[in-house]
Formats: C-alpha cells, structure tokens, sequence
DNA sequence: AGTCGTTGTGAATCGGCGC
DNA sequence: GGCGCCGATTCACAACGAC
C-alpha cells in the first residue's frame, strides 16, 4: 500500500505514496480525481517546521522572523498546492479545506485567487474544544472547511437528499456540530497520541457524503493519520493519499487495513431525484393508466384541465404540457406539473407525481 | 447630529459624519477609538434573479454599495479602510469586522499583512436563515466575524466575567447563536426594509460588552442604519458612525435619537477580575481572618500546608507564597493559591478564595 | 381572548439536457 | 455555444385574518 514517487498514466488507487505533495500530484494525471480533501499545516507562528516545495526547511520562527516574510512564505506553499490541485481535479470535481483562523483566510484568498468557485464555507462546531485557559479569549470552539468547485460553471456533485437526511429532514446547514477524535477512534502509540490533529471520522464521514459518490477517487495530499482513507474505504469510495512523513504512512495504512468496507453499495449511495429515469407525462396515457378526456385539478380545485391523447392538458383557451399549462393557469413564470396537478381516484385526489412513482417502481 | 466633512482635533462624539469613510477616519486623531466595529461591502457578486419555489423573488442585495469590478478591487478598497482604521485605534484598542465567504477570507488575509493581530474568529449561527431554494449547497446559516486588536502586544479589553456570565457561567465560545434582525427591531419605510442588510442588536450588545468599557469610543465606518449607536448608547459608550449614505444616515440618527441609555453605569459594567482592587494573602493575616499556625489542605485533603506570619505557607519541606507551594506540593508548573487551598470552617472546607472576597465587599 | 391557518420574507455567488 | 423545455426546490418567524 505505501509507495514512493513515480510517474503515473492512471492514478494509482487506494495507495498512499510518501513523499512531497506538490512532487507527487505533478505526477498524477490530469484531470483524474472527483474530490481533494486537504488539511494542511496551519500558519508558521505555530509550527515552524513548514516545508518548502523544494523540501527545504524554512527557518523556524525566532525573535528576529518577519511576519511579512512568513506570510509570504506561506501563501507561496499553498499557492503551489492548490495550482497542483487544481490541476488533479476533474473539471466538475470538489476540493475542500480545512483550517483555523491561523491560515484559512490566507487559503480562501488564494483559492479565489485561483478561480475556484466557493460554493460553502462550514463551521465545524467541536461540542468539546479545548477551553482558553487564560480567560484572555472566546473559547476557539470550532475550525472552518471551504468547500469550492474547480471552476465557476462545473457541474459539481451534491447530494442534497443525503444530506438532507443526515439532517432529520430539514436542508443541511453550514454549521456543523460534532465531537473532536478522542477516546477508541484516537490513535495511539505507545500510549501518546500517534498524531497531533487527527481529525474525526464523522466530519470525513459527512464531506464525503456529501460530494462524491460510489466508487469516485478522492484526494487527500497531507494523509496525516488516514482519516479520509479509512472513510473512503468504508463509504466504498477510493483514495489516494499523500503523506511525507513515512511513519504516519504507516500508521495510516494500518489503520485503513483494518477497516471494512459496507457491504451494499446501495446502503452508501444516495441517487438524487434529478438523476432517476425520466419519465415523459404521455406515457401514462399511452399506458391507459389515465385516460384521454380525464379531468385533472390543483389540490384546491380552483383550476382545472383535460388530458388529451398526446399527453399534453388543455383548459379550452390554454394547451401544452403539464408544467406550461399549470404556470399559465396560475399565472406564473413555471410551474412542476407533476406536483400541481391531481386526479381523483375514489373520491380522494391523488398527484399526478404518484402515477409516475408507480412506473418507476414497476421497471427499475 | 449630522455633519458633513471637518477636520477634527478631537474626535466628535456620538455623531454621525455623512460622506466617504476613509476620508472621515484620516481627518480624525490618530490614537483617538477603543475599538471599531465593521461591516463592509460583502461583494455578493450576484447575477440573475433568483425565485423561491412558490414562484415569489427574492429581494437581493443588488445596491451599487456592493458591486466592485474585480477582486483587485475589493483587496484595494479593503486595504485602504483598514491602514485608515488602524491608525485611529489607540494601541490598546480591538477591531471587530463582519462578513460572509465572498469577502472575508480577503479582509481576514489582508488584517493580517497590515499587522493587526487576530484574537479570534466568530461565528454567528443564524437561528433562522434563509434556506437553499434549489438544493444545490448547504444551508448558509452563518456569518463569520474577526476579532483582532490593533498590534500583536497590545493589551485589549476582554470582559471575560460578563461573557462567561451571559453564558450561564460557561466560558463564552466563538460560535454565536442569535436570530436575525426581524420584527419590530427592523427599520422599515413604507413598509419596506429600510437597509437591506441590518444587523441585530444582539449581535453588537455581545460585541461591546466583550470588547468595550463604559464611556469608550467605538467607531463604525460602515455605519448603515446605525445599530452600533443605537447598541452604544444604551450601554452608555460613545460612537462614532461615518455613513456615505445621506438617507441612512438620516434614519439612524433618528432611531438612536428613540435610545435610552440604561440609567446605572453600573448596569453595563463588568469589571475584569484583574482590575479589582488587589488582595495580598497576607492579609487575611495581618487583620487575623487566618490566624499563623492554620492549616490549609486542598479540597481532598492530599496536601497541607501551615500559614506562616508574613503571609508564606510552609510544608516543612517547602516554604513559599499560596502559589508556589501549591504548586510545588502538586507538581505543577503554577497554582491559583487562593482556589487550590481550603481553611476548616465550621467542620467544612471553605476555598481561601472567599475570605478574600469577604474583605473586598467589606471596603469596595 | 385565543387558536389556527395563510402569507410574507431574510447579505444568495441557488440547472441540466437536448437540439 | 445558445435556446428552449423539463421539472426540481424552503426554514424559522412574524404578522395578519378568520373563526
């Protein structure tokens, strides 16, 4: 599973490859992955072990660094990461990264920068942040992701029913609540934390969910401990990670070899309403399932119209399909005939919309 | 209380100055404002109209206010009001500033390169946000505010005490939950909206008290219809509102006009524990609340330390202030004293921490 | 007076496919 | 690429009117 650098015609798949990020998605193919998850190192007066593209080491933070030249130095990283990453993406693919006041609004700027199109930025609400023990601050009880499509016009996958669903049934919002990775899910090495942000699998649980879909290929270029690779896995979506420190690589692969994937594919997937079988309104008249001459009416009964033979409705004055007859008829600018419009089935009215679920069931 | 342009030795107070905001902050003193609260131009970049699915428009925000060319545009203005704002914050001052994923990765990017530094992100959770009427993203249910003070050392106001209390004693976290400006707080004209983008008054009540001191001077650069001043005068500080907007400007003075200031300033003061009058544990035993010889044991009586005369503890071993011995008998870095060790009284432990505050409500 | 149903609205980057 | 058609899509409140 753990590989180092190559040249790829076809990306390798399900694999982590050690080594520098930037290096190893030059050698990806263009255009060949769905998703890019990315958690990258935050800002310098952190950490100060920032690696250059180069792989050089950039001087660690003393008394005498320069913001300026620090900002500078790390706007220059993620400027090369996410034109690599740009390139990676399949023209309607997704790319999500998350971050903290430290660095994200560096990032946003150089995605925007970039042409990436922000579709969301999401808060994820930790229900137990480490508290401010010095009382000098609010308690930094969250951390931001910015979701964007490669470009202003992709056709970018969202599975709003899913998500819809995960949510009780009301529309999935853009703050997330969810409990940072402690306890059996937090990996551990000789007792201590195997690595220092290890992200919960709920949150991967819910970005991948929500953008892709069975069997896509996502990409997480700083694998850290594999938590997009072990969601991947089990959600039945492949992964590519990269990783350039070997030993959370091999963490990470043991991990991911532990994991098993659902069973049933149709328990991960969530086909949206747009992409079912379409189903023409002349069917169920061709089909004898309504009649030509059949009166239909709005759930009030205050409009009403006849069906004719070439499944198109008629008032007398107004003829066309369900949806322009049912905007004319209310006078509006559109109208979903298939919701609008009823038929009475013993006494009680039925949508139209329940015929065609029927068909649908019948010839999956 | 409206003026038009003027130079100003010192800053006038609680008036609304009518024209273009970085004019109006470069003819006021420098060093002048406790703190500014924000909110820019967001530069939605929206394109067409979008339709609710019962057919109704939405009523977007399409002012000329929001409309820039180019990202190179926005950076250029936002650079401009900020260099502006941070020469009139006194070196101790904070700056608050609202905004949305279209603009505030570029601010926050931008507060950053000219030396401010940021304090905290925080997010204010719309209790009732507009939906997503096509499905296709998540909910946008959140606005993001930056919180930062004028240089890396300075010493800001934080009222720790009054956001933990208006939390219900819980640390104050840096996800806000609180509903949009709707009902008889907004401002309405012949029935319509009178500004398209009015904030709440919870949302700048939270802002002052955090941030600000009875009779502070907050400035708003981005004044609108005024709910800084309105927030400020109730609590008894004092603003500043520049607003390019004649007709705004007009309606806010009149709403502030409507404003009545709570009548005790002790009402809107909460006095940061570290600015109450300092209590040296020798105290309590030069006025004999602790006689030398007591014993003090910690709340699970592990440790004990005996009260010396000039106000030292003593463990035999260890001989230091409440503090240090604390710490030492724990094997800690550092100890608060004064809630680490408990006095017997009446057969149950009390903290020393509440002799203490005996003495401060004796002599306030 | 109180309850219940209807209507209106809020900082919004809000289609896809075939011809 | 442009155009036209199919048909998918909303939550929390406040205000108002009916009963």
């Amino acid at each position: 599973m753990l590989r180092l650098m190559k040249k790829h015609t076809r990306p390798p798949v399900n694999e982590i490859l050690i080594g520098d990020c930037i290096a190893h998605m030059n050698a990806l193919p263009e255009g060949s992955v769905d998703m890019i998850f990315a958690d990258p190192p935050y800002n310098l007066q952190l950490e100060g072990d920032l690696l250059r593209p180069n792989n050089s080491k950039v001087d660690a933070v003393d008394d005498d660094w320069d913001r300026f030249d620090s900002f500078a130095t790390y706007d220059s990283f993620t400027r090369d990461w996410l034109s690599a990453a740009k390139r990676l993406l399949k023209s309607d693919g997704t790319l999500w990264v998350i971050g903290s006041y430290h660095n994200i609004f560096r990032v946003g700027a150089q995605l925007q920068d970039q042409g990436f199109w922000m579709l969301n930025d999401v808060v994820w609400r930790k229900t137990n942040p480490m508290p401010n023990f010095r009382g000098r601050r609010f308690c930094n009880a969250h951390e931001t992701l910015i979701w964007c499509s490669r470009d202003k016009n992709s056709k970018y996958r969202f599975n709003y029913e899913a998500m819809k669903a995960l949510n009780d049934d009301l529309q999935m919002r853009s703050d997330w609540l969810l409990p940072i990775c402690t306890g059996r899910e937090r990996l551990k090495v000789n007792g201590q934390k195997a690595h220092p942000t290890q992200k919960p699998e709920s949150l991967l649980h819910r970005v991948i969910l929500a953008s892709t879909e069975v069997n896509d290929l996502i990409l997480d270029p700083f694998f850290g401990s594999g938590t997009t690779g072990a969601v991947a896995k089990r959600l039945r979506r492949n992964f590519i990670g990269l990783e350039r420190d070997a030993g959370y690589a091999k963490i990470a692969a043991e991990r991911i070899a532990k994991v098993t994937a659902v069973d049933d594919p149709e328990l991960v997937s969530t086909p949206a309403k747009r992409a079912q079988v379409r189903i023409p309104f002349g069917n169920l008249v061709e089909r004898g399932i309504l009649q030509p001459g059949t009166v239909l009416v709005d759930q009030r009964r205050r409009f009403s119209a006849r069906v004719r033979a070439d499944g198109t409705l008629t008032t007398g004055e107004a003829k066309g399909s369900i949806h322009q007859v049912g905007a004319h008829v209310q006078k509006a600018p559109t109208c979903n005939g298939w919701q609008f419009w009823y038929t009475e089935v013993k006494g009680a009215l039925v949508p139209i919309d329940t015929l065609r679920q029927k068909i649908r069931a019948e010839a999956p």
